[in-house]
DNA sequence: CTCTCATGGTTGACTGAAGCAATGAGTTTA
DNA sequence: TAAACTCATTGCTTCAGTCAACCATGAGAG
């Protein structure tokens, strides 16, 4: 993480090289970024959201204040605050900074090899993700699925119940058998997604006569306690019924205890359970059952 | 991408924020940090690794003098060149750095969830395998399958074929049947890695008679040029032979040039060839084979 | 209504980081 | 051996940012 910093640190210096031809420095760039992006801003406000000294910030205002760029007036409400605001020539000069700033990334990405971009976005995502979560609550969606959703459920559960418990091949496979089988015309699959990512899936599969069949239910560590599992199963069920289902049954493994909270939950009862093993390790599988 | 370099900006400003009751500056624990980590060190080899101004330099080295951190000798090869070392007062005073260091991104992974950790890794890792590709000559592999490849095979090629010829369900389905149906007692699977990381794979497939067949040829965009597809053809028609076949055969597309390229040079010659679509889009089904 | 105290902004003085340029010691080359 | 060059040092300067004193305004108590 150190290396990372100390690479890093060089990355944002070098970009910053890029924009010393402008008259402003780093701090000078980000009030007028604030400043363009807010409209019209009080003073106290900018300087918490630069955590900026008052004298410090009220000396870059007068100086702004002076080439034209920004206009400031007291407050209607309060006349001890200011207002501040960009005039025409201010939001010019917000834009070429903008523009050195965008030409400088862009040459930066352009030396970068096709696919690179894509990584490179999304790795800074997820560490801002980690590392500063999005505070409010997060957006939750069930949704049908889309191109791409199937490759992605074989993808996760291998992945999860790899680190988790240390299946291996023989639930990859089993996993890609089920998504292999999936008939849209008579199956059904949600993806449950988090801030507009999958975090979670199940699949609903039509079995002979009156009976339907829950499986794959999964939902992401970092997406558990939002209610998901739940949600998705209580989907599935809605469709077995609009289905014409009278009774849905599942599969599952003692060692998913919190799916099994979901399900005991959504009215499913435990049928009957036989010990195995897979890869050497013991399992129990469980058969549970609920009637619509 | 701005948004992320102000974001990670502040981060690497609260992680130094935490070291300021230490005496030394950003810039003087680099140079602690270099000469620490070298050993020995030419004043000139300091000044262009960290990239200061000399006379910034010969102060920040002098003061380390006097507080008894370094010892500055005069070069034996060249009187004009100083050498720099640390003092066990300079290296005592490196690592009281280092700690803080250590301790105050210690304090910040604590506060993450379980695998946020490991995400965060992941994806500095990735940032600095885009922005600074390591140098040399990258090191590749083709290796049997271990858990968890077949999961990242089928996710690979839905991802892949979505984005490069907007193939969707039906094809991840086919890939994730090759999947479910893959025997390990007669069939076969390798894998291609670049630097330990998955970038490639290839199914051999054992058919009735004398025949195998060669399916999901795969190599990443960022690992293409690198002969890893000539590579994982050739295992495969290797395997092919040991198992006692006469004639390998695979499918593919007519627009899989760089594929198609592979199977040419590795004696595949076109059989037959039909025009079909998938989702509405043209695709022309090939036929290839070659006797062994 | 006015006095007191809190809040917000401004200004002057100051510090530390860092760059520039002149200087001098030492080295290489014509 | 003199000129050209390299390297470290030092004085001067700039810039970013902090601290403290000060002034204007607003809010609440008597």
């Amino acid at each position: 993480m150190r290396a990372f910093n100390r690479f890093y640190t060089r990355v944002i210096g070098v970009l910053q090289a890029g924009m010393h031809d402008l008259p402003y420095s780093l701090t000078e760039g980000r009030v007028l970024y604030e400043v363009a992006h807010a409209g019209s801003l009080e003073t106290g406000e900018l300087r918490s959201r630069l955590d900026l000294d008052a004298g410090y910030l009220s000396r870059i205002l007068t100086r702004f204040d002076g080439d034209g760029l920004i206009i400031r007036e007291r407050s209607a409400a309060d006349a001890r605050k200011h207002l501040v605001r960009l005039t025409p020539a201010g939001r010019e000069a917000f834009e070429a900074l903008d523009r050195a700033s965008t030409d400088d990334i862009t040459r930066l990405l352009a030396g970068l090899p096709e696919d690179g971009r894509e990584r490179l976005l999304d790795a800074m995502r997820a560490i801002r993700d980690v590392l500063d979560p999005p505070a409010g609550p997060r957006t939750t969606l069930i949704r049908p699925p889309r191109d791409g959703d199937l490759s992605w459920v074989v993808h996760r559960h291998g992945v999860l119940y790899a680190r988790e418990y240390g299946w291996g091949r023989d639930f990859e496979q089993l996993v890609a058998r089920v998504v292999a089988d999936f008939d849209p015309a008579c199956d059904a699959l949600w993806i449950a997604e988090v801030d507009g990512r999958p975090a979670g899936c199940v699949f609903y599969i039509r079995k002979d006569g009156t009976t339907g069949q829950l499986r794959l239910l999964l939902v992401e560590p970092s997406a558990r306690g939002l209610g998901l599992g739940r949600r998705l199963v209580e989907e599935c069920l809605r469709h077995a019924r609009a289905d014409g289902r009278e009774r849905v049954v599942l599969w599952t493994r003692d060692c998913l205890t919190s799916a099994r909270r979901v399900y005991e939950a959504a009215g499913f009862r435990l049928d009957s359970q036989e010990k195995g093993s897979e890869n050497g390790i013991e399992v129990t599988e469980q058969m549970w059952s609920v009637d619509l």
